[in-house]
DNA sequence: TTACTATGGATTTTT
DNA sequence: TCCATAGTAA
């Protein structure tokens, strides 16, 4: 019939093919989900249904971005299918018809950082122990509430006279009503509000159901609760729904993911009907049954078995290291002789469980100039300057929100301490206005008197900026806030190197703001404050550069690389500490099903590591070796290559957690790390060159000489003069 | 009000 | 080790 169908395995077809009622495609890793996605679209298109009357949600931008491309090539009018995230969906629904929940369509959106500074606040007004109710636990607990549908009013009858929920739930109900008060929404209200909408509007609804006559939902075993009934909501008139997801792959159960979704969807959707992709086109052989011989330890999972056509590859490689410093010494020997053998740096991924774990690896490849490039740790977003900047733009947008001006009423300082702060804070809270409005009050507070230049000041300084917002793009916005404010001003006083940083990334902003103005159609203030709360780190990885990468295995999911390393594969570390101590064996089920998720991560070589003992929070500790190793068949496992032990692969049996390791009943501590240092310093740069150094900042080498193994570097700074440092011990980065 | 020092705690984080 | 916070001095 068509070509969209050529290609595509018997499975695949079936999946095309099947575009009425509920469909549940479990599509294991590396299966083609995604081609069969847009296939699927573009038969729906070709069968005549408008482009405008078909749906993808996707818990990502990238994959959102991706499968619009992978659309758009495949079919024309490919443009108008409405492909999002849930959370953009949500926005987009909630931009128009919010008003009928009390808000206005000026909404801000809240970040966990903005939720957390605003729970901090109720603490204090309530006076609520923060050491008994940490700001972060209330914030997890209400964000779970949300997650599973429960509203504060309904959270409060849960409660009863449970003291700790009792709290909460004050804390709560507080949080929600100053959220409406500040025009605000945080990651969770965005899908709850939704929900809310439509059930308390039967006519929005309706709407949305006759304009979404197919929906398909991808990743589908990570949706809570609450997502699941925005999909419920939708789909149940016209009963188009097709969800795509693998249940071995669902690892943010800790986020509220729930997996009865998937588990429980042919009981939920009466006649679905369910479809498996069990056809792997990614890994070898060898990685693929491993992959499957951990999995199966798993209770809980729909039966399906992976296979592959793929030839048998290479076995998997396991190092058991004395340390971490060894373990990585011998991912970036592996990874130099990949590069020997032909293959490039992008090739490599390293994957851990938990981002402290990078550091080493870090030091190491930077000291054998191996390029890399790490994701994760501090979002460029949630970056203190950025962070900053955007709250100035966001009370022009929205000056009722609280949070933002309360972060920025004293950034750079202008004499406007806490304590005043309180005491405006205070006077808005009676009056029941925003901070803001109270700002134009300032001389009716007596306490103020002696503030109340300040205030007034700062006052003026907001509204002159706002009538700029009027005249100007976001681009020349941005370089006036920071220009107006003397927030680059002080930077640059500074003068250190880490001020230098920030300045970096404040031009960065500018031109992220620069490019954003010129690719969207919408690049009003309000479009862009949505980009920037909305996009996530993952998100702007693209293959371009050369560079290894290094990353979580969380954020791994839906990436493949040649060369994987999973490093740092001990009890304690992964699985977690805290996955063991529980008593229930779902929280190590979920690390089981990252570990599989890490393992497919592979097309061509698998690498897995550990390290006997490791330096974990200032700490020596040892750990055994993660109980995943013995899930592994030994015929698929090349063991401790290059150790000139033995070295079985014998483990400590029922696993031994993290004891403490005492430096001092090892006296050889320190010597055990020099005998690991490398014994022979590569550096790249030569006498006469412009080098940064981490305290003094940028200078010129003036002279380089040999000693021992290492080289000692003298420098020339212009602010701190000459200075002498070892090349191992110092970090030095080449200036161009 | 701010700038310094002591102390304690420390998964994962699609949006 | 690194970070955020609390407490204190100027």
């Amino acid at each position: 019939m068509s070509d969209l169908t050529t290609g595509l395995n018997p499975m695949q077809k079936k999946a095309v093919l099947k575009t009425e009622g509920p469909l549940l495609l479990l599509a294991g890793a590396g299966s083609g989900k995604t081609r069969v996605l847009t296939h699927r679209i573009a038969y729906l298109i070709e069968q005549g249904i408008r482009p405008y009357n078909i749906m993808a949600i996707t818990f990502t931008n990238k994959a959102a971005k991706e499968m619009k491309e992978r659309v758009e090539k495949i079919t024309p009018f490919g443009k108008d299918v409405w492909v999002s995230t849930f959370h953009s969906s949500c926005v987009r629904i909630l931009r128009r018809d919010i008003d009928r929940l009390g808000y206005t369509s000026q909404f801000t959106i809240y970040d966990s950082d903005d939720s957390e500074r605003l729970i901090k606040d109720i603490l204090k007004t309530f006076n609520i122990n923060d050491k008994n109710f940490p700001a972060k636990m209330i914030m997890n607990e209400i964000s779970g509430q949300k997650n599973e549908l429960i509203s504060a009013a309904a959270y409060s009858e849960l409660a009863g006279d449970d003291f700790r929920m009792k709290t909460i739930s004050r804390v709560y109900t507080e949080y929600q009503k100053r959220m409406k008060q500040n025009n605000s929404l945080d990651f969770d209200d965005l899908i709850f509000k939704t929900v809310q909408l439509f059930s308390q509007n039967p006519d929005i609804l309706e709407k949305y159901r006759d304009r979404f006559l197919y929906i398909m939902v991808d990743e589908y075993q990570d949706t809570n609760s609450c997502q699941y009934n925005l999909i419920r909501q939708l789909s149940s008139k016209y009963q188009n729904l097709c969800v795509v997801g693998d249940d071995d792959q669902s690892i943010y159960g800790w986020r509220g993911a729930n997996i009865r979704n998937i588990l429980d969807f042919e009981k939920d959707f009466k006649n679905a009907s369910v479809i498996k992709l069990e056809q792997n086109y990614r890994s070898t052989k060898t990685i693929l049954d491993a992959a499957n011989a951990v999995i199966k330890n798993n209770f809980s999972r729909k039966d399906k078995e992976l296979w592959t056509d793929n030839e048998k590859g290479g076995l998997i490689k396991y190092k058991k290291a004395e340390s971490d410093l060894e373990e990585a010494m011998f991912i970036a020997s592996e990874i130099k002789k990949g590069k020997e053998k032909g293959r490039e740096y992008k090739d490599f991924a390293i994957l851990y469980r938990n981002n402290a774990l990078s550091r080493t690896i870090e030091d190491r490849l930077v000291k054998d100039s191996i390029p890399y490039r790490l994701l994760g740790g501090v979002p460029f977003y949630s970056r203190k300057e950025i962070k900053d900047i955007m709250c100035y733009l966001k009370v022009l947008y929205n000056p009722s929100d609280d949070v933002a001006l309360k972060r920025i009423i004293n950034v750079p300082k202008r004499g406007i301490g806490d304590a005043t702060v309180e005491k405006v804070s205070a006077f808005a809270d009676s009056n029941e206005i925003s901070v803001y409005d109270a700002l134009r009050n300032v001389e009716e507070i007596p306490e103020l008197k002696i503030r109340s230049k300040k205030l007034s000041d700062f006052r003026k300084l907001i509204s002159d900026l706002s009538e700029d917002v009027l005249s100007l793009n976001i681009k020349d916005l941005l370089e006036t806030v920071m220009l107006k404010t003397g927030y680059k001003e002080e930077l640059e006083k500074e003068g250190t190197e880490e001020a230098q940083g920030r300045i970096d990334n404040l031009n960065e902003l500018i031109s992220k703001a620069a490019e954003f103005e010129e690719h969207s159609e919408k690049s009003d203030l309000s479009a862009f404050l949505e980009e920037v709360a909305l996009v996530a780190d993952i998100d702007n990885y693209s293959e371009e550069d050369d560079t290894v990468v290094l990353m979580t295995l969380h954020s791994s999911k839906g990436l493949e690389f040649p060369v994987v390393f999973i490093a740092g594969f001990e009890e304690g570390i992964f699985p977690s500490y805290r996955s063991i101590l529980e008593p229930s064996p779902t929280a190590v089920e979920e690390e089981r099903r990252l570990c599989y998720v890490g393992i497919t991560r592979a097309k061509k070589q698998l690498y897995i590591t550990c390290a006997k003992t490791r330096l974990q929070h200032g700490n020596y500790i040892s750990n055994a070796p993660s109980r995943f190793i013995k899930e592994l068949p030994d015929e698929f496992i090349e063991n401790d290559i290059f150790s000139s032990k033995n070295s079985n692969k014998t483990v400590k049996s029922p696993a031994t957690v993290s004891s403490k390791y005492n430096p001092r009943e090892n006296k050889n501590y320190s010597s055990y790390s020099k005998m690991l240092s490398p014994k022979n310093v590569i550096i790249d740069f030569k006498v006469g060159d412009k080098v940064k150094q981490a305290k003094y900042g940028i200078g010129t080498v003036t002279s380089i000489s040999p000693a021992g193994a290492d080289y000692e570097v003298t420098v020339e700074f212009p602010s701190a003069g000459t200075k002498k440092f070892m090349a191992a011990l110092s970090k030095f980065k080449k200036i161009d």
